[in-house]
DNA sequence: AGATAACCGGAACGATTCGGTCTGATTTGC
DNA sequence: GCAAATCAGACCGAATCGTTCCGGTTATCT
């Protein structure tokens, strides 16, 4: 239940990404020191996340980075879904693979899509926007809770 | 964002007691029969349902499991958390300590608790009755993904 | 009371994945 | 044409996870 250590780092990147939203490029230096992360880790991520188009890449002398979509327009479900594959809690999910020994009999099997669906929708529900500003810790959640 | 195999397999066994929620009890070996899970797994979770206060274990010859609430009382929820602890996305929220670089000045790390209240609310409106049963993929998730 | 059956806790081994680093390929600007 | 700066992919060590084994405790049946 635990989101990789990489998720969360480019939950952090895409965040201090979108406080330039203001045309000019980044480098994946710059974003590095401002999150206080690795710098090849960055890049890493930048990489991911830019074959996912969440960033647009530029590349050779003053090249940079850029959002591909305006932050407002990127969730954290996306954000995750690039880096981490598909949102799936089991392995049942994904692909039709099922090495579960008791394949027909498993009653729980046919329920997951629907646990993921709702989770992907939690994270959906929250813009790159939300995750830029400095509070607001509740608000949110307690819809879903209900 | 993948489920450990622990507690994939502590919401199968949970199922499978609920199967037998008729009065008399089950043995962790009878259930590992039914699952298709190894003995020694199944015993080890087993321990970590009943500590948790998911199952009620009696010792002794003709011992064995049952459920300590009725089913429609335990959720998703509740079994994940007995096997893995709080639910929480990033090692930020369960507890104070911040090993993170930019401490103060991380934008994202006020959010956390929401986003794993959302997901837990996901998970609580699961119970174990909902998992017994064989079909009905559908009808659930829609209303959080809204 | 002895023996059996079942649960309980810890410790050690092996495999897989994760995180981090490095080197190479590509593009723009002078 | 050269050089600088960037992205992109491959390699490697380390930590975690999952599994198995072992001894101990408890209650029932003979």
């Amino acid at each position: 239940m635990r989101l990789s250590s990489m998720a969360d780092y480019a939950v952090v990147t895409m965040s201090a990404a979108a406080r330039h939203c203001g045309g000019h490029r980044v480098s994946a230096q710059q974003l590095a020191d401002e999150t206080g992360l690795p710098a090849p880790t960055v890049q890493k991520l930048v990489s991911k996340l830019s074959a996912a188009g969440l960033l647009k890449a530029v590349r050779g002398a003053h090249g940079g980075l850029k959002l591909a979509r305006p932050a407002a327009a990127i969730t954290l479900a996306d954000i995750v879904e690039a880096v981490e594959g598909p949102i799936a809690l089991t392995p049942c999910s994904d692909h039709g693979r099922h090495d579960c020994t008791l394949e027909s009999a498993c009653t729980v099997r046919p329920h997951w899509p629907a646990v993921d669906a709702a989770l992907r929708g939690a994270l959906a529900g929250i813009p790159l926007t939300q995750l830029s500003r400095p509070a607001a810790t509740a608000a949110l959640g307690a819809e879903v809770m209900a």
